[in-house]
DNA sequence: GCGGCATGTCATTCCCCGTTGACTTAGATC
DNA sequence: GATCTAAGTCAACGGGGAATGACATGCCGC
């Protein structure tokens, strides 16, 4: 039994036979590895290895790569994205997330960069646009209302993934002593765009 | 996955021998495919088949499916992405360009969903950063000036990019009485951003 | 404890796609 | 028009990775 692999260095003991739990991991690791690597790049053999499963369970489970594809995705678009956000201070939240590097790792980044790398597929693009809709443009625009409420609320979803890509590619963090102005100013524009 | 053939309807009379025009025609088919599929999307076949020509030529002319991103890389980062842009109205440009669904195959566009294509491929990205760097970022930045140029300038490179992709997900355009509004708002936030 | 089913493992197959190298043909040069 | 080289064609190879199915084994009911 030499099957120490993964990068997970924290595998508690392993499952008992529970298909349930199992399937979670799988899915759990599946959606960090299709964030990190997008679909191609992304192995069913190392999702398998870093879920301590075997890679033919995912074909049990999930009916091949494409159906894991699609659970994984259909588990990262939740109602909640945006609704939990404060309104009054989504701007400079949202900005300040942006910003901070070290929340790198978070769930919530996870599942954004997750639904972006989808956006880079023709055949999940729709999934995205659809998870962007509900996600973002349906809550903004309600939140929004009054005039123009369907072109802010894109301005605003467009800015939020503009800057999603934008650390998405970048790997330097800003500098320290632009921080706060980037922060202060993007907050202040998206939240113009919410408020009016 | 990917679902990849030769859209181009009317191709010219084969050529005749002539490797230059070969060659040319292999990279304009590429630079469609893989803007359209990304890397992995993109298959030689396909390309060659678009190209009217055959796969084995790309190994020649570009040394392997690498050569041939490189170069479709290369040959869509162009010194005047951003220099040709006049400063002035710079922001309406941008808002104008990204508003209209007519100029979807135009050819900028088409670069610059390429470019977008190559950030998310891990291994491509920093070639995107490399880009993005130099051919945008950098020109803002000059043009920008002032105070929290750098921050200023990211705040531009992030809004562009979620315009991008914000077309590049969704299929319908903006409806027509919302667009004024689109353009009017989007491009005076760049403007803004650019002027001071 | 003992079947029986569900869970997990393993080896193998199959397919896709980039690559390779030998072969063919067009076109220039004399 | 003979020859020579570069341009183009074709068939086959090979690797990687997803899918498959036979096999093993732990967990429950009785």
């Amino acid at each position: 039994m030499t099957n120490a692999q993964a990068l997970v260095p924290d595998r508690p003991v392993a499952r008992k036979r529970d298909a349930e739990a199992t399937r979670g991991a799988i899915l759990a690791a599946a959606k960090m590895h299709f964030a990190r690597s997008g679909y191609d790049g992304a192995f069913l053999r190392d999702i398998a290895a870093d879920a301590g499963a075997d890679a033919a369970l995912i074909n049990r489970y999930f009916g091949g790569k494409d159906g894991l594809f699609a659970a994984a995705l259909k588990d990262s678009i939740r109602p909640d994205a945006i609704s939990d956000w404060d309104r009054k201070t989504f701007g400079r939240d949202i900005a300040k997330m942006m910003a901070n590097h070290a929340h790198q790792d978070n769930d919530r980044m996870h599942a954004f960069q997750f639904l972006l790398r989808a956006a880079t597929s023709p055949t999940t693009a729709p999934l995205l646009n659809e998870a962007v809709q509900n996600r973002f443009l349906g809550p903004i625009r309600s939140w929004i209302g009054g005039e123009q409420a369907e072109a802010r609320a894109r301005i605003v979803a467009s800015i939020f993934i503009g800057l999603l890509v934008e650390r998405l590619i970048r790997d330097e963090p800003l500098a320290e002593n632009e921080r706060e102005a980037f922060i202060e100013r993007t907050g202040a524009l998206l939240q113009a765009l919410v408020d009016q």
